[in-house]
DNA sequence: CTGTATTGTTTGATGAGTCAATAATTGACA
DNA sequence: TGTCAATTATTGACTCATCAAACAATACAG
């Protein structure tokens, strides 16, 4: 196993991210971030920024600035912990859960990976890049 | 399967790529990207950019952008195809082929995917992704 | 030949992510 | 109380990718 190798396994995961992340989008209408980050507020319930941070495995800048586009959207609602103030709560609309609802309603609903793969390699592709993920600090 | 079943698996892909990318660079030395551009370059002898654009499925853009930084390193040279001045050839240089033989000798050799995964499972996950980036456009 | 299409590369604008620096708030404790 | 450290969010500077537009060189149709 030399290094031309795993560069070569490396290299198609990233082009498998960019097919895969761009079909998402051009799909259901929301970025893959967006919207794993709306389910993860609306699964949560009010939380602060740092929660989805943690969950979400993503940069602190990143989260502000998506978060900041999702509140023009009118997808969520920012506001301070009132208790501490260093701490933004955020809350998803309702508007937001009936565009979430409406784009998992539609067929459309990612046909790339489902076209790609059987279930039972879904799961095999699951499981190995959680185990891949697991190990990164 | 439902949508969120899906995102989560993407985002999975997402993070992997984050990862792996980074821990690349971080023990070779050569971004992912440009290291795979290398090897595609090497292996093909001198070769136009189209070429290379079409082994890697990127952008033209890209492909220019970080030939040029290559160059600037002294890791390729790149001259005009003198009987068809729209193309560029490139060609590594030595000092490339000696970096690159240096950071392949280096047990440093990616330790994030090896350490996470058996040869059996990266075997299985490479036909997964093949598999996956195959039917992408 | 001369205009039109096509090809190969380059450039500019934009979006997403990182890290590092900063700000603001809280907590601990001498 | 006053200061020092830790926490949370924000901002700025940068990299890497994309798309679309521009460009120069070539090919080709009449």
């Amino acid at each position: 196993m030399d290094l031309r190798e795993i560069s070569r396994l490396l290299y198609q995961i990233k082009l498998a991210d960019q097919h895969v992340a761009s079909s998402f989008e051009r799909e259901t209408g929301f970025s893959l971030t967006r919207y794993e980050m709306l389910q993860v507020a609306k699964e949560r319930g009010v939380c602060t920024q740092r929660v989805i941070k943690e969950e979400m495995k993503i940069d602190n800048a990143a989260i502000t600035r998506h978060l900041k586009i999702l509140e023009e959207k009118g997808y969520v609602v920012r506001e301070r912990n009132a208790e501490n103030h260093r701490e933004m709560f955020v809350r998803v609309t309702e508007k937001a859960e009936q565009d979430l609802r409406y784009c998992e309603r539609g067929e459309r609903a990612n046909h790339l990976v489902l076209k790609a793969l059987s279930d039972e390699e879904i799961h095999q592709l699951s499981g190995l890049l959680q185990k891949l993920n697991s190990h990164a600090l």
